[in-house]
DNA sequence: GTCCCGTTTTGCGCTATCGCAAACTGCGAG
DNA sequence: CTCGCAGTTTGCGATAGCGCAAAACGGGAC
């Protein structure tokens, strides 16, 4: 089993509050593997048997329905947990997670939790702290899809991205990993054929500059202003 | 200071793995009150000074936009929590919390939270599978809002609240608080027009009865089909 | 260098749903 | 008993965005 350097991860969220010793621990039940692009971490309604922590690289969680239209649920960044269907008590993942870039995973077994949590109390709490973040993430998503229109879901869903993992550079800001059109539509509740619309206005607006699976904010500031306009009608 | 009775909250989730006397102590904390129809609990944006248990009664949590748009985020049944702003990181309400019926609550000042999570860690756990549990509904009404019409969007919401607070009577399911056309316009992602609309057409059909703030499903088994009726076009 | 395939772009008609406006209704106040 | 008002119903355009189809594009494999 590969050692896992605590220094990596001490710092994070889910970890405040608990003592190097405690942490070395907790670590102790891991495993680290690697997903390779594309791949699948886990799909959604398989036994629950394990919960993640996201090393490198970056994971999209998306939900299926029996027809089989996808929502991206969300795109998971380096040291976010994912997989906690245990935590809340589910024996199956309500969706499935894909390695959109070559990945690095710790993994615990889901049978690990309770004597965790039983032995290192903030481990709770602090899952409590960003399940409640997403929670409360997801209502703000539900808000938007309710009151906005789709350029402006967007361009929210773009500036998001871009504040989780962005990369800058002197262009403007990039997104550092592989999205298609396609999942910017399962991002906000329209189709690719919109959204490519969208960006193909922006584009010619200097607004961003996109390719395949790829996209640059050039001028963020200018989709600050298309994702606050709300109900009233600026020229174009 | 009122006290109050373990016996009635003892069987709740929230307090799943507590011995009698730690509930005791628990709820020695608490305050109880009571809300009138109508009135606010607490309001989006407030500091987050209490989190409650809701005894009796019911509570419309909603959140509004900078614009004044609302949704519905949910509906709190008695022997739920609300407000636990605290449990999440969050210093104000992110939502509105009004009681839609007479209400009695248990309230707890959010300053009492980070003690009583040390001394009964079980409550951690205990509500990080119910913000777990509530951030599951929320995919699932994004996956709804994102694939479904408006009228299967209906259909569910009013399932679902028949099943959390429906009352049964020989005509049907009635749900047993005053909600309007505008209320479920806010929990699907739609007008109150179009709730109108579709209940009209319901109504025509048998499958519901509803007046003023009141709703009674008929034919439960009739909205059903309707909720499951997924791209297929049946015949009217 | 060329070919192939997944992604993106774009045109065009269609329709579910909105938005506005106006009429209606039933409950509660007095 | 009557009035007033909040809640509801309904009609009628207007339209954002979907769905389908087809063409264009670009990057990687060989």
């Amino acid at each position: 089993m590969a050692k896992v350097d605590t220094s990596l991860v001490a710092h994070l969220p889910l970890f405040a509050g608990v003592t190097p010793e405690a942490l070395d621990e907790i670590l102790r039940e891991a495993r680290s593997a690697r997903y390779p692009k594309s791949s699948a971490i886990f799909e959604q309604g398989a036994d629950a048997q394990s919960f993640f922590l996201l090393l490198h690289g970056h994971v999209r969680a998306a939900k299926t329905t029996p027809t089989g239209e996808q929502i991206v649920v969300r795109y998971v960044a380096p040291g976010e947990t994912f997989g906690l269907a245990m935590a809340i008590g589910a024996a199956r993942y309500p969706a499935t997670a894909i390695a959109v870039d070559d990945s690095v995973v710790l993994i615990w077994p889901t049978s690990a939790w309770p004597r965790l949590v039983e032995r290192f109390p903030s481990l709770a709490a602090n899952t409590l702290q960003t399940v409640g973040t997403r929670l409360q993430e997801s209502h703000t998503r539900i808000l938007e899809m309710s009151t906005q229109q789709v350029e402006q879901r967007v361009a929210h869903a773009l500036l998001r991205l871009a504040k989780q993992s962005g990369k800058k550079l002197d262009q403007g800001i990039e997104i550092d990993f592989p999205i298609s059109r396609q999942d910017i539509a399962q991002m906000t509740g329209t189709t690719l054929h919109t959204v490519s619309r969208i960006l193909s206005g922006w584009e010619s607006q200097g607004l961003v500059e996109s390719g395949r699976q790829r996209i640059i904010l050039r001028d963020p500031h200018g989709i600050v202003v298309l994702a606050e306009r709300n109900a009233d009608n600026g020229a174009v």
